[in-house]
RNA sequence: GGUAACAAAAGCCAU
């Protein structure tokens, strides 16, 4: 099963479903039983093609097969409905997946936020977020830079400063997405120089801003009418070796 | 034991 699920996987990660699913066949009539991670790489893969009703069809399957269906392959469903925008979907198979005795883990969580940033619901997805924390589960650098970046987007400023606070206090440091993503936010609003201020908290904790991050900042100095302060950027950045493209 | 599910940003152009 092992050598399988591996094979499976492999094809699905290539976009070979249909010879995933060919192989998922003759694996069937073999000795070896598919397992829930065979139907959870497939679920991954068909969702990915957008195959909604498919995974759901091998979602069925895997419960006539009298395997009982855990956390792993319950997240690839929510993940798979969420990234194809069927968020309501998911929320309902979070709920199902509860009343069957499967706990959501950190991954579940975090590809409902994602779903829920992704559609603009970000308020919903603070929500889900406080939730989360609400079970003792720990949010990971993954959890809270989706949630920065979706709050940003939405202009959501003071919530995205709010869910950093916590990151920080959390001691889970913030990477080069998570401040791009502020610093993109705050250029939005106009908020120039408190976006510059965190290029220079990235240096103090050694992370180099890179050229979206400049570009982030340039451009929204350049939209404020500061073309001159653009250009200085990009000597900066260039100064440090980042390439302008 | 070995396979496994979650985020990833800017600008420009086109639609």
């Amino acid at each position: 099963s092992v050598t399988y699920n591996t094979l499976i996987d492999g094809l699905c990660k290539e976009g070979q479903i249909d010879i995933a699913l060919s192989l998922f066949d003759s694996m069937k009539k073999k000795r070896c039983k598919p397992d829930e991670l065979t139907y959870t790489v497939l679920i991954n893969g068909v969702c990915k093609e957008g195959k909604l009703q498919q995974a759901c069809e091998l979602f069925n399957e895997l419960i006539e097969m009298g395997i009982s269906p855990g956390t792993l392959v319950y997240t690839a469903l929510v993940d798979g409905h969420c990234k194809c925008g069927k968020i309501d979907v998911a929320l309902g198979l979070m709920n199902q997946m509860v009343e069957n005795g499967c706990e959501p883990n950190l991954y579940t969580y975090n590809a409902l936020i994602n779903g829920l940033c992704k559609e603009n619901r970000v308020l919903e997805a603070d929500n889900v977020f406080g939730k989360m924390l609400g079970e003792g589960l720990a949010p990971s650098l993954v959890t809270y830079t989706t949630l920065v970046d979706g709050l940003c987007r939405a202009g959501a400023m003071d919530l995205a400063f709010k869910v950093l606070d916590k990151m920080v206090k959390q001691g889970c440091s913030p990477n080069v997405y998570t401040y791009s993503a502020l610093i993109h936010g705050l250029c939005r609003e106009g908020r120039l120089e408190e976006a510059e201020m965190f290029i220079g908290e990235m240096k103090e904790k050694g992370l180099q801003p890179n050229r979206v991050t400049y570009t982030s900042l340039m451009d929204g100095n350049v939209k404020s009418g500061r073309v001159d302060h653009a250009f200085d950027l990009l000597s900066k950045m260039i100064n440090e070796g980042c390439q302008p493209n």
